[in-house]
DNA sequence: ATAGGAGTTCCAGTCACTGGAAGGTCAAGC
DNA sequence: GCTTGACCTTCCAGTGACTGGAACTCCTAT
């Protein structure tokens, strides 16, 4: 299978394709012309792949996850360390950004959003408490 | 004052403001040895900064939220719109990662964790249905 | 005089792609 | 047989917002 069917398939761009055979993520066979042959080993990777970044794993996190994808002998609890890490990672950014939704939020109620110069989104940028005080 | 003094009081980086200084945001001036001399007014604008970007604004966004500021005859308005702009893609990333963060922690709940092999967590990713299918 | 802690510039690297240029390959239609 | 167009290839550069490091100068204290 070329490159593009391959592509839908697996729900990814050419290019992040090739990306990842660059990078060591997979290591599709070549035609005698040059081109990309896909095994099926090759597509089920890649759709692990596709799964793992939409759950927002980092590229490392998914070689490891691959990693112990192939190893039959795996212990669960290494797959699942990984994920609960990411897991808290993604918990303490949603707590960081809803901080800031709370924030942006009042301000954005806050402010007429006229004609007039007069803003309060400007004067707590100018103002409110930050790191440095 | 130079820069080590200023990035205290601004809760930055030096490199952080040198960078400030490449892209445009601000224009200290030069003392005769060549160390940059800040005046109020660029205090002013990297403590502004600094609580921009702590509120995620991107630096385009801070540039054009600086030249409102600046702006005595500014409408409230269009600083409202790149705040409200703002906002709602924090609230479409808090619902992306609310969405991730349910998933993983299904998975998470539901693997072992322990010596055998058998994971739930990478079981879906092999099969979970994605954008792909 | 020297040691250290400032400051300076410039270049490279981060992360995970993405765009674009320049060129080779293949199948269909004339 | 030739062209057209869609596909494939490689390689290089750019993204955002810094950050690390090297190599250098400058200031202050001992």
């Amino acid at each position: 299978m070329n490159i593009g069917e391959v592509a839908k398939q697996a729900g990814l761009p050419p290019k992040t394709i090739r990306y990842y055979e660059d990078i060591g993520l997979i290591t599709p066979l070549r035609d005698a012309n040059g081109y990309r042959s896909f095994r099926d080993s090759d597509m089920h990777k890649l759709a692990f792949l596709a799964r793992s970044r939409a759950l927002g794993f980092t590229i490392e996190d998914c070689r490891n996850l691959l990693a112990l994808w192939d190893d039959q002998d795996r212990a669960s609890a290494d797959v699942r360390a990984i994920a609960q890490e990411h897991l808290a990672q993604i918990e303490s950014k949603i707590a960081d950004l809803q901080a800031i939704r709370d924030t942006l939020s009042n301000l954005v109620h806050a402010c007429a959003g006229d004609h007039r110069p007069d803003c309060p989104i400007l004067n707590t940028l100018e103002t409110m408490p930050s790191k440095a005080d």
